[in-house]
DNA sequence: ATCTGGAATTGAACACGTTCAAACTGAACG
DNA sequence: CGTTCAGTTTGAACGTGTTCAATTCCAGAT
């Protein structure tokens, strides 16, 4: 009964998120986890490789149910620095209630911790994430430069989790400085897009490119 | 029986430094470290309030320790450029031992958390740190338009923290690709402080002030 | 010498994440 | 109906970071 499993799976996931919110991810623990999906503790980890794994399924989970609601937002707008405002503005509207879960999580830089954003667990998500920007760029109208290409999505996801960061952080009601930043933000990221086609911006353009392939050779 | 009392202090220290150096963070316990330095469990605690606060007494030697190294490496150059160079060089040099431990560590991102670069548990470490930059710019003959002069510090303690997590993950023997990092970035820092000032980055200059200003408004 | 009081030290105990051998469940088969 | 067996479920047990009541130490006062 392959509907009853993945029943259960789901009710601890939920309940695992649920009791997250409401009392953090570090104060909450699997033995409440499990005794909120009513199965014993060691049901959890049948389902769940640890506790960071579930975490990592909302991620994947959220990416999932994110898609449409990003493509709508694209379909909406069409200068480069509305869609990248909208890109974001689902983004946090979706994990809103989660914000102060993800200050505890999205936390970790350690490339070999499941939970960092840059580690190889984490991948895929990443992949696709990143994927978002392209299309933000794609329909926008704008030429990018050919050799700048490559690199400019993975740019703008940095860019964009510069912005999350930030957005966990912010203390101001409604995170309404984090809503400016990114107006202003996304109108310079439009801008200097555009500059780099520029052929005064030759020198500064190769500069930068030349940075790039230093950082993201392979690996 | 003061000297006895900072000599064990030191003892357990030294101890747990070496211990996660040779092991790691995660993988070296509380009761190790005690038994290496010839205490039961609980001294540990006495001198230190947790296993992550040894790591911030790690934090406030290091520093102390850096001092007279970054004062002699800034004597020793006179552009930007390579001032921020030799400052980068003296503190990875300085970290080199503890590189794969920085990243079990410097790690966090979550504000709450103790050990994160962000954290309030970290303010005064971190604004000693940016004083560094300040110093790096003061003698460096570049006159730094007004109103970006109270920020720029901060942004290039922002742009070290960048070039350290890339340093962390850098795999490329004996971290070359960080330093032809450091070198090309330090170069485009100089170009871009410099540019600042020049009166047809006046739009772009305004906007990234501005852009400052929501970021760095108290809170 | 003895006493006193704070500093230093001890190690058992606690709650946690995680593991795992054992037990249970129920559909498929003979 | 009994048997099988993979998929579940159980809860005790392990090692961890941390706490804390109890103890020891020792310099100065009596």
């Amino acid at each position: 009964m392959p509907a009853k499993s993945a029943e259960t799976r789901a009710r601890i996931l939920d309940g695992a998120m649920e009791l997250f919110r409401r009392q953090g991810f570090e104060e909450t623990t699997m033995r409440e986890i499990a005794a909120e999906a009513g199965v014993a503790t060691g049901a959890a980890y049948y389902y769940f490789d640890s506790k960071d794994a579930i975490v990592l399924a909302f991620y994947d989970q959220s990416q999932q149910e994110l898609e449409p609601l990003i493509e709508q937002a694209l379909a909406g707008a069409k200068h480069l620095k509305e869609r990248l405002g909208a890109l974001l503005e689902v983004k946090l509207k979706y994990f809103e209630p989660n914000r102060r879960l993800l200050g505890a999580l999205a936390a970790h830089a350690d490339p070999e911790h499941p939970l960092s954003p840059f580690s190889a667990r984490t991948r895929e998500i990443r992949d696709r994430d990143v994927a978002w920007f392209a299309r933000a760029l794609d329909a926008s109208g704008i030429r990018v430069a050919r050799d700048l290409e490559p690199y400019l999505p993975r740019i703008m996801w940095m860019y964009q989790m510069g912005l999350i960061l930030f957005w966990i952080y912010d203390r101001s009601p409604a995170q309404a400085r984090t809503r400016t930043l990114i107006g202003k933000s996304a109108a310079i990221v439009e801008r200097l897009v555009k500059l780099a086609a520029f052929p005064l911006m030759r020198p500064a353009h190769r500069m930068l490119v030349d940075l790039m392939r230093t950082v993201m050779e392979e690996s």
